[in-house]
Formats: C-alpha cells, sequence, structure tokens
DNA sequence: GGCGTTATTGAAAAAGTGTCAATAGACTGC
DNA sequence: GCAGTCTATTGACACTTTTTCAATAACGCC
C-alpha cells in the first residue's frame, strides 16, 4: 500500500500541475541539493509519474532552473515595489520586506540561495538578478536621493554588503538566540553606511 | 591509444595514492560541479580504475567531502598561524595571509566554496570550520587584545563579516578592474571594526 | 628467484536519467 | 446519458553513470 489514496490517475490543467510541482520543488530543494533529489522520489511525493516530469519541463537540470527562478520571482515581487522617501528609509523599508520575505518563505530562499554557488551560470545569472533587486536601489539614479555614488570600489563593496546582509538573516534565522528582530534590522541598515565610511572619500 | 604512456599498472602507497586522487579532485571540481564530473573521467585522469576510487572513498558523495575536507585544512593550515601584536595588527597580517591564499590557491578555495553552499551538512560543517580559523581570532581569550567581545550580536556579526570578506575577494579576484590589492586589504581589515560600530556599545 | 601481502583492475549489477507510443480523464455536442 | 475528441498522463524501454566484488598483478621480503 502506498502512500496515494487515490488509485486513479488525476488529470489537472498544465498551469495547476506545473505550479504544484514548482512549490514542491523548492520544498525539496531547500534541504537537498540537485543531485541528492532523484526524479523518482519527486514524482512520487507529487502522485505523478516519472514521465510527466519530463514533459513539463524537459530536463532535471531544467526543472532545477524552473524552480530556482520560481523562488527569484517569488522574492523580487515581493521585495520589489518602489519606496519613496529619504534614501535611509528606503533602505530600511526594502531590508524589511527582505525580512519578511525570508521569514515567511525560508524554504524558497534557501534553496535559492543554495542553487546559486554550487551551480552553472544560468541559475547565477538568475540569482544576481534577485540579488539586484534588493541592491540596486542603493546607487540612485541622480546625484541627491543615492546612498552610495557608483565606482570600482563601491560596486564590490556593495555587492560584499548583499553577501553580509544574506549571512546575517539567514544566521539569525538559523539562531535566533539573544538577537531581535530589531537588531537584526538595525545592523541590515546602519551596515552599509558603515561600510561605505570605510572607503576613502572619492571626489 | 589511450592518453596513459606507461602501459601497466603503477602501485602507489595508500598514503600517495590517495593524496594524488585528493589533489586531482581540488583540481577538477574548481571548475565543475560534482554532478558535472564522471568517475570515468575522474579516473581516466588519474590514471588508474573506477573501482579504485570506491576502494579509496567508498562513494562518490564521500570522495566529495575528502576533497573538501582537504582543502578546507589547506586553508587553514595557511593562514591560522597565530600572530603577535595590536589587535589591528593581527587581523591585517590574518587578512593578508587569507588574501595570498585565495591568490595562489584561487581554483582550491572555489571549490571549497561552492560546496559548501550547494552541499550537504557535512559539507557546510567542513566549510564552517574552516570559516572559523578566520574569524576566531577576533574574539581575544583575554580582555585586552581583542577586537571584539563575544556576544549573540557580535557572533552574527562577525560570521556576517567572514562572508563579506570572502565575497570582496572572490569578488576582485573575478573582476580587480579599477582596485587595488591595498585598497582590498584595507576594505578587509577596516570594515570589521565599522560593522562592530553599528552595534549599540554592550557594557 | 619464489612467496605473501595488498593495491589495483574489469566485468557485471544497481541506480538513475531520459524517450515515446499507448492509455485514459474530462469536456463537448447531441 | 452517450459517443467522440483532445491531451494530460502513464509505463515500459533504452541509455548513462555509479557501485560492487572476485580475480589479478605489482612490490617488498626472505
Amino acid at each position: 500500500m502506498t502512500t496515494r489514496t487515490a488509485s486513479t490517475r488525476s488529470r489537472l490543467s498544465p498551469e495547476e500541475r506545473r505550479s504544484q510541482l514548482l512549490d514542491l520543488g523548492v520544498r525539496l530543494l531547500s534541504s537537498r541539493s540537485l543531485d541528492e533529489l532523484s526524479i523518482d522520489l519527486l514524482a512520487e511525493e507529487a502522485g505523478i509519474s516519472r514521465g510527466l516530469l519530463y514533459h513539463y519541463f524537459g530536463s532535471k537540470q531544467a526543472f532545477h532552473e524552473a524552480v530556482v527562478r520560481r523562488a527569484a520571482d517569488d522574492l523580487i515581487a515581493q521585495t520589489a515595489p518602489p519606496v519613496e522617501g529619504e534614501p535611509l528609509h528606503r533602505l530600511l523599508v526594502s531590508m524589511t520586506a527582505y525580512l519578511d520575505y525570508v521569514d515567511t518563505n525560508h524554504a524558497g530562499y534557501l534553496s535559492l540561495v543554495k542553487a546559486a554557488q554550487g551551480g552553472n551560470d544560468t541559475l547565477r545569472e538568475i540569482y544576481d538578478e534577485a540579488r539586484a533587486a534588493l541592491t540596486d536601489r542603493v546607487f540612485g539614479e541622480d546625484a541627491q536621493g543615492q546612498i552610495v555614488r557608483e565606482t570600482p570600489q563601491t560596486r564590490l563593496l556593495v555587492k560584499a554588503w548583499a553577501a553580509f546582509a544574506e549571512e546575517v538573516v539567514l544566521g539569525w534565522k538559523a539562531d535566533p538566540a539573544g538577537v531581535t528582530r530589531e537588531e537584526v534590522l538595525d545592523v541590515l541598515v546602519m551596515s552599509l553606511p558603515a561600510l561605505v565610511g570605510v572607503l576613502p572619500p572619492q571626489e
């Protein structure tokens, strides 16, 4: 006797099925790497045949990319809405949205982050795109509202700050003991100007 | 006709063979991910049979872990020697050693970093251990020579600072345009006190 | 130069990925 | 209700890669 109660096959609309498989993929890939996840297991969890996964995604690799893209799109959608106001306030709003996202979509965020490193260029690209949604706004288009002026030095620094922010949030989620949410937000926001401050002033 | 010139099998001591395979693994895994590296290729490059790899490491996964552990040990050995002097000077020496290491062992460092994220808990653990070798020294044992007093907040912050430092170095190696080595070192060293400064003073 | 130890091999089993013609839900018009 | 059509879904099969293990052959020792 298997886990499935329904002995009959279920026929969903392509959109529903695709969505179901992506959701499942996000969940499963947050705790395993791709090669630790067999199509067999995935198919069984979804209650479908192996063949159907290939019908929808073509290959295991392509499935992975679709899963990561789904996670990235979620992140971008929930953190990207433009914000008015002072630079530091905008940064606070942005970081709050980011923290909220990771709070409610921990699995999705993990599968995104994990995919980015071990993976190929396509995966890395998707990840960079998502990261840009968080960091782009610190480089203002005009000279007025920007937090950081764009130079080779600051570009490197801001990219590294994003890695810092990611580690703060994931580290806190993994072990929140002794640190409040407000302290985390404070560090996320104030760290950027503090880091920019270590660069020699550029004119 | 294969690549091998010697038609006869060569018999090495277990230590030599193991070491040879690990070195080769570090090199090959710096440009591919684990599932892009077949045992076939590895065995051919090493001039051995597939079976021998299993004799030494048991499984592909275990081989990967051994490779990552080797890379981590290298990093620890070359950056860990304790240093005398002022806290900030010790930090400078430490960061210089780190930068030097990544400079001369770029491939090995990449395979370490890439493995840690994409992978399972064991891999992550090995990586954390290596990172600790770089960051532990910022927490002094006595109240005198320390840079940072250890609290839940600073522990989280220093861990994230390590991620920041890693991204700075790897980002710079990937695209050094417009940024000097001295600027990188300066950022690596000064960023830590700058970040600690954003925390409210604890008494 | 024979002998024992054990590093090493190669063939065959197991596991996993990808393919495709055949099957069967669900809707449509009658 | 019922037959017919469309297409989502399956399952068996081909292929690739990993893993196992009994047999083989280097090397050191006497």
